[in-house]
DNA sequence: TTTACGATCTAT
DNA sequence: TAGATCGTAAAT
């Protein structure tokens, strides 16, 4: 298993988004291994993407966004959730992926600790599902991915078959104006 | 200081 | 289809 290095996150977030399907999520809590496989992502990019947290410019809440890749950004919405991107691009260029879905592999027993009165199919297909099934909070925000001592971080992983990936529009943004509600950074696996 | 709202999930 | 529930950022 090779941990992705910082270079890989520094690439154009948009393509890191879709290079990240297949890739896997690893979390670690006291000495356990939870892992997943990457199935859906969405690309978040600059202050000039209405749908983006940075739109408003740097703030308390998106500063580690302008901050160098391959660090977590980990935000707090709808009062209850918590959601997981990883930091991309260039520094001081806002933008990140956020992780919508993944495969649960290793750690079961422990992710349904929390999950476990869904099917296994609903354990982390959303963005707020993998954060409560990995017990991912704001304690990890800002924390760097690229090192295992955080308990956090992303590996290596078979490169999905291109005719395997689709692209659309970004899910809950319905409020956000054009062109940015339709630009199709979301990106995902078929079966 | 107050207000409005959200990159969601769940039960109805 | 609506309710939960609170941090964030803009408005007052």
């Amino acid at each position: 298993m090779t941990v992705l290095a910082r270079a890989f996150y520094e690439q154009e977030v948009v393509d890191t988004a879709r290079l990240l399907l297949g890739k896997r999520l690893v979390r670690e809590i006291d000495g356990i291994r939870l892992s997943g496989t990457i199935c859906e992502t969405e690309a978040y990019r600059g202050e000039e993407d209405l749908a983006c947290h940075a739109k408003s410019g740097r703030t308390p809440r998106t500063a580690v966004m302008y901050g160098p890749a391959g660090h977590a950004y980990v935000y707090f919405t709808y009062g209850m959730h918590w959601c997981l991107n990883a930091v991309c691009g260039a520094e001081d260029f806002p933008a990140a992926v956020l992780l919508r879905a993944i495969w649960p592999v290793d750690g079961l027993d422990e992710i349904a600790k929390r999950r476990g009165r869904f099917p296994r199919e609903q354990w982390c297909n959303g963005p707020a599902k993998l954060c409560q099934a990995f017990s991912i909070t704001g304690e990890q925000n800002t924390i760097d991915l690229c090192s295992t001592r955080s308990g956090l971080w992303i590996e290596d992983g078979p490169e999905s078959a291109p005719e395997k990936i689709c692209s659309g529009p970004r899910v809950g943004i319905q409020s956000v104006p054009e062109p940015w509600r339709s630009m199709p950074w979301r990106f995902w696996v078929s079966e």
